[in-house]
RNA sequence: GGCGGCGUAGCCAAGUGGUAAGGCAGAGGUCUGCAAAACCUUUAUCCAUCGGUUCGAUUCCGAUCGCCGCCUCCA
């Protein structure tokens, strides 16, 4: 039984979608502008997490995330680089892709852009006016939040008080109150991509896409909506005011806000240069599926430390499942299981479920696959291991890994001739140990060492894997 | 000024009113020609500090110090 934490309730309930089996859920996306950094994706790993773990539970999972694709940084990178909006914001939009599909995400059922959504969020003005919670000033349309008697809820802010200290930008616009949003923004300057609508011409304002498409493709009230804490104040609120604003029935069940990534303790931030994007990370020879297990490796709703200390520890662990899962593989025994692998199937299953269960507690979670992976390579030294394990393990792994996404489906194929090369130098310095030639042995050891291939003698001969 | 979160071994961290998961690193060992892989043993008398409640607190309450976040675009 899935329980979450809701960041609208402040406590944890038991997951059940609103309708059926088909949990729908939405994800706040990028914004197109600039490459995406760990920290982003921290959040849409977690994300990705929780849609596997929903599927690993039986639940068809309708997912919808956007893409920001127009707004005030992409409109000053677009003018500034002389490309179209949409030029400007496919490339980033390839570009994160092309992260997501590193870190073994899997892309959502649906990914709208905004650009190719503004009847709808026209509409979703026109209902909003007619319920009276808007007003035009000086080319812009506003959200009047005096006029939503439940603004405050998601964030918990009182909206007396806490404005006297703070910086309230009263922006470029003419707002009536400082607190209220704009929900379309009137054209300020010549070459920014503009709309007709009923309310002159223009742009969506940041909050309103995430309202209208959400509800077009999910209803308009639907089972999860996720993002960074920073978007709960004020972008989730102002979400929540537009949609039940408009339809006056509750927006969203489950808020799930994935907590930010440090760095060395701090903040991530260009100008500290402890700003790491995804492929920052991998040119430096780290590999990604490390970096997507160190992301998941922490309940999602707490900060976690990223550092490069860590970043090798995820690697050294996650070798160490890697290395379980070959072994399992290439096993070739006799048929048969023994009471020792199932009782550790068992308790690998229920213990991974017990951490997903309670807010997706990962930390539990492989706490549980670790104890698994001791547990099975200590029955196999034992030779208390048969074929019928084999076959039951390598299915527990595979449904682990459809939720952590941290082993490839299927180690890489490698060029036969590639293979027999190395192959008939294995056999070389077999001839040499044979021989009792060690030096001779250990040079072509280093030798392929030095070209990725470790080796390991085993009872069963020389193997080896690419690393 | 208003909110909220956190502070557990060298590092990442889980956790509970009854005495500290897991991973990484370190040390020793088994195995090995040597390695590698794997396994075993070991590594916090103690959970920021100081008080309080309690038979008993790392876990509850209060204070202090430190860190992070939101209140403004932001994952």
């Amino acid at each position: 039984m899935l329980r979450l934490k809701n960041t609208l309730t402040r406590t944890q309930e038991e997951f059940k979608p609103l309708e059926g089996n088909t949990v729908r859920m939405y994800a706040c996306g990028p914004t197109v502008y600039d490459y995406g950094h760990i920290g982003n994706f921290r959040t849409f790993v977690s994300v990705d997490v929780l849609r596997r773990y929903l599927k690993y539970l039986g639940y068809q999972v309708q997912h919808i995330m956007n893409i920001t694709d127009v707004e005030d940084k992409i409109i000053r990178g677009m003018l500034a680089s002389g490309k179209s909006l949409q030029e400007y914001t496919e490339f980033y939009t390839q570009e994160f892709l092309k992260d997501c599909d590193a870190l073994n995400i899997e892309r959502p059922e649906i990914m709208p852009y905004a650009t190719k959504h503004i009847p709808q969020m026209i509409e979703l003005m026109n209902r909003l006016g007619e319920a009276g919670h808007t007003y035009q000033s000086d080319g812009s349309l506003y959200y009047s939040i005096g006029s939503f008697p439940g603004y405050g809820k998601l964030s918990g802010l009182k909206v007396e008080g806490n404005i006297s200290g703070a910086r309230v930008d009263v922006d470029e616009y003419e707002k009536a109150d400082a607190r209220d949003f704009v929900l379309w923004k009137g054209p300020k300057e010549e070459g920014e991509p503009r709309w007709p609508s009923p309310f002159g011409e223009g742009r969506p304002g940041w909050h309103l896409e995430c309202s209208a498409m959400s509800m077009k493709y999910l209803g308009e009230s639907f089972d999860i909506h996720c993002g960074g804490v920073d978007l709960i104040f004020p972008h989730h609120e102002n979400e929540i005011a537009q949609s039940e604003g408009a339809t006056g029935k509750p927006f969203v069940r489950f808020w799930v806000h994935p907590e930010f990534l440090l760095v060395e303790g701090e903040k991530m931030a260009k100008s500290k240069g402890n700003y790491f994007t995804v492929r920052d990370l991998s040119s430096k020879g780290h590999s990604l599926m490390a970096i997507r297990y160190l992301l998941l490796s922490v309940p999602y709703r707490t900060q976690l430390n990223f550092t490069m200390e860590g970043l090798r520890g995820a690697e050294t662990a996650l070798d160490g499942l890697r290395n379980l899962r070959r072994r399992v593989n290439e096993f070739s025994g006799d048929s048969g299981s023994h009471p020792r692998v199932q009782d550790a199937l068992t308790r690998a299953r229920e213990g991974f479920e017990a951490g997903m269960n309670d807010d997706l507690n990962a930390s539990n979670a492989l706490a549980a696959v670790h104890d698994f992976r001791r547990d099975l390579n200590t029955a196999m030294d034992a030779g208390e291991f048969g074929a019928d394990d084999r076959e039951a393990v390598l299915g527990l792994v595979s449904r682990v890994n459809s939720v952590l996404g941290v082993l490839p489906d299927r180690e890489d194929a490698l060029d036969p001739a590639f293979v027999a090369e190395i192959e008939a130098r294995i056999e070389d310095r077999n001839a040499a140990r044979r021989n009792r030639d060690f030096d001779r042995a250990d040079q072509i050891r280093t030798e392929l060492a030095a070209r990725g291939i470790s080796l390991e003698d085993t009872s069963q001969g020389t193997k080896w894997k690419q690393k």
